[in-house]
RNA sequence: UGGGGUAUCGCCAAGCGGUAAGGCACUAGUUUUUGGUACUGGUAUUCGGGGGUUCGAAUCCCUCUACCCCAUCCA
């Protein structure tokens, strides 16, 4: 765990230390309707996480109560994913079909309490009865059906006397609700369908509001951790656990935002068009975002924890860069897989002062990784290096084979080139090299300076591997659909070479193919007779980025920073009693016109106001108080709800105004006001919150703090002014908040200067 | 449009009245037989805009703006 908190956890850490829960318990609530992505990768961190950081557990349970869309085989999708994520749930996998029978007893509890009834107007009635977001709705004229009745109805939908549809189960709540999902929700349907767990028993299923609240209080959850999309549902959660009166401790529901990746989709129904569709080749296609589809690439559980845990949780909705899903993969892959050479694109080159043959002793570890272990390469007089690693005429600061540079073959010697051949068309078919004998790797003592190591095969000892380069599914940052589909986001290279050892050996299942990046025997397409390497993702790239830069010079010219223009709307006028109160604020009472405006256009603020300034005569430091700290009491609490009175508000000013006290104390006795509604004359005396203002106290606490801080001082004394602050509030801190702030300031300053 | 949310660097994200954390990306340099890795440094005088309160505001107050979610018998 970060040292830095979420606000989940912060909430946990709460709810564990005031002894509302002895115990953290979390799920993880899928519906088993599509492959978990990395979405739900950042929800099962979330999840199990907390409940692993908190001691507590966490159940995984599949939210089943569609029957239509539902399936076993994303059952045991969800259930891999998890496993190979590397949690543990809390005993059996839960299903919510489970609890259908205690769920069907909660809504006969809440029909008896007549707080539910049997709704039977049909769909497009129920829309138009439901109202608008600005117009209320209305109820049907069946919630006026007797308890005997909707129980006995209710009882009949469950027996499947009726047609789908024919009628639902609604809580009764409120028609009028300006949350459109507190217009008396449905409870339960009809549906004659098949239900992959429960079969043919029930014709009716609960909806997911009333479901899923029900599913985790029977399960003991106490922090129920969902996306931003079901905030409006919360109302609902709380309802039906509320009125059910259920024995507490209950669950309460968190959000957060959910994962969005640059370059990806993430919607369950566009994965899903994307497997029917064909554009990929299922739901664990290495491009696919899915846990399936990753593990399938070669990404390791440990890079997409790891990522989890870097993108945060909060609740601004965001877009996460791939960029740093990639770096985690790599970074996690760099300390951990052997490396070996490979070729993708190969073009001969013939020694001609090498005869015979040799086997290289090679490590498959980089000094900077700790780990052991090496092969034989086979060297001859035939080699293949990559095509890009020669150029005949090459642009500056290219550090590979040319005609005039020569390049060191990794773990081997270092060649010239002496020759190109072409064929008819100008192409390069072979390069005539000669070799150093006194410059093999390890005993060189050629004294031959190279810019670089390329990777090789010996022709005739090399393997031919099926090599597929993987990219970005979509070429658009947020893409819509098959239309921004990246055509290259799969190019299959049929004849790639490979040093032999990595396929006799196999001594891991990745490896970094060294200058190019990380790949993975496909697990499912990989034999012996024809090997298959998934690439996993490229090693970053600081020359590939450089050259492409100057071929596209000019087209990226810096575009000119558009400064936002913010607009200003327009602000509802005032009616005309305001406007007589804000002139009377500041012509008669000298209020500058931002208070005069907050107290004017705010009924509660002004009498309150009024109130105060009939027992002091102090208008703009009462107006201050009242249009900042009293307003903020006032957002959520009426007039006759407020701890404090008027009359004390006026004695907390007044001492303000005798600098009894400061303002910055004000508002500390102010917040004690808040909490205990004692009088401000008695906090003050009680804490002995009485204003320092003697500077022959106030000076040995500031060379104090100037002692205890030379960095600071002489940062300041060099010209960060900024520190003023820091050594002021230091300060006040050292006085407990008594100092007088101008006194301090000043002397600080002095002193700081001197 | 009514309600509910959210705005801090190119992308994430800490911060809860007293010096604007960290990661990715970018960038300069050192090391390097991977143009990789590692290491060192540089990247926000400013927190969506404008006002106000305060000695002091990203944090408190007022106001405006932008974006997201809600009118499925989906979850």
């Amino acid at each position: 765990m970060s040292e830095h908190k979420d606000f989940l956890r912060t909430i946990v850490e709460e709810d564990l230390k005031s002894g509302k829960y002895n115990e953290v318990v979390t799920r993880f609530p899928p519906e088993p309707n599509g492959f978990p992505h990395i979405g739900h990768a950042k929800s099962i961190a979330i999840n199990f996480g907390i409940a692993k950081d908190y001691k507590g557990h966490c159940n995984l349970r599949m939210d089943d109560t569609n029957p239509t869309t539902e399936d076993t085989k994303y059952v045991e999708a969800l259930k891999e994913a998890i496993e190979w994520l590397g949690f543990e749930w809390e005993g059996e996998v839960r299903f919510t079909s489970d609890y259908f029978p205690k769920i069907y007893d909660y809504a006969i509890d809440l029909i008896k309490m007549g707080k539910a009834y049997v709704d039977s107007v049909n769909e497009e009635e129920m829309r138009e009865l439901r109202g608008t977001v600005t117009e209320p709705g209305r109820r049907s004229k069946y919630a006026e059906r007797s308890i005997e009745e909707n129980l006995d109805l209710f009882e009949r939908m469950k027996n499947g006397e009726f047609e789908d549809g024919a009628h639902v189960l609604r809580a009764k709540i409120d028609m009028s609700a300006a949350n459109m999902k507190m217009r008396d929700p449905l409870m339960y349907r009809i549906r004659h369908a098949h239900h992959f767990r429960a079969g043919d028993a029930w014709s009716i299923y609960p909806m997911y509001d009333f479901a899923h609240c029900l599913s985790d209080y029977i399960e003991g959850v106490t922090h129920s951790i969902c996306t931003l999309e079901f905030e409006n549902n919360r109302d609902i959660y709380d309802w039906v656990l509320d009125t059910l009166g259920l024995e507490p401790p209950r669950p309460y529901q968190h959000e957060f935002a959910r994962l969005g990746i640059n370059y990806t989709v993430m919607s369950k129904r566009k994965l899903l068009e994307l497997v029917e569709g064909g554009q990929v080749s299922g739901w664990d296609d290495p491009r696919m975002p899915t846990i399936a589809g990753y593990k399938r690439r070669g990404y390791t559980p440990e890079s997409i924890i790891n990522f989890c845990d870097q993108i945060g949780i909060a609740k601004a909705n965001s877009m996460v860069d791939v960029a740093q899903l990639e770096f985690c993969i790599r970074d996690d892959l760099n300390t951990k897989v052997p490396r070996v050479l490979c070729v993708l694109d190969p073009i001969k080159v013939n020694i001609e002062n090498y005869e015979g043959s040799e086997e290289i002793e090679a490590p498959y570890y980089p000094h900077d990784v700790p780990k052991e272990g090496s092969r034989k390469i086979p060297f001859s007089k035939e080699i293949y290096i990559e095509r890009d690693d020669f150029m005949e005429n090459p642009p500056k600061g290219y550090f590979r084979l040319t005609p005039e540079q020569s390049v060191r073959l990794r773990h081997a010697y270092i060649i010239t080139c002496k020759e190109v051949i072409k064929d008819d068309q100008g192409n390069i078919v072979e390069i005539i090299a000669t070799y150093h004998p006194d410059s093999k790797s390890g005993e060189d003592s050629s004294g031959i300076k190279v810019k670089s190591a390329i990777q090789w095969v010996s022709a005739s000892e090399a393997k031919k591997v099926e090599i597929r380069l993987y990219d970005r599914l979509f070429k658009e940052e947020a893409p819509e659909g098959v239309e921004d589909i990246n055509p290259d986001s799969l190019k299959i290279i049929q004849n790639a070479l490979i040093e032999p050892a990595v396929i006799t050996e196999k001594c891991d299942e990745r490896y970094q193919f060294e200058r190019q990046g990380y790949f993975y025997a496909d697990p499912v397409d990989y034999t012996d007779e024809r090997p298959v390497f998934n690439k996993i993702v490229g090693l970053k790239d600081s020359w590939g980025k450089k050259s492409k830069e100057k071929k596209t010079t000019g087209k990226t010219e810096a575009k000119p920073q558009e400064k936002k223009v913010q607009i200003d709307g327009e602000v509802v006028p005032m009616t005309e009693a305001q406007e007589k109160l804000f002139t009377k604020y500041t012509d008669d009472l000298g209020l500058n016109s931002e208070v005069a405006n907050t107290l004017a256009r705010d009924d509660k603020l002004s009498y309150f106001y009024a109130e105060t300034l009939d027992v002091l005569h102090s208008p703009v430091a009462l107006a201050n108080i009242v249009a900042n700290d009293v307003a903020r009491e006032l957002k959520t609490k009426q007039l006759d709800e407020l701890s404090f009175t008027p009359t004390q508000i006026a004695a907390l000013i007044k001492m303000v105004d005798d600098e009894t006290i400061s303002s910055k104390i004000a508002k500390q006795v102010f917040e004690e006001m808040l909490k205990t509604g004692e009088n401000p004359t008695d906090i003050v005396e009680s804490k002995g919150l009485i204003q320092i203002s003697d500077p022959a106290v106030i000076l040995p606490i500031i060379e104090e703090v100037m002692e205890k801080n030379p960095d600071n001082v002489e940062k300041f004394r060099a010209g960060n002014t900024k520190l003023l602050g820091f050594f002021v509030g230091q300060v006040l801190k050292a006085t407990g908040g008594k100092g007088n702030p101008s006194v301090v300031n000043k002397l600080v300053a002095q002193k700081l200067r001197s």
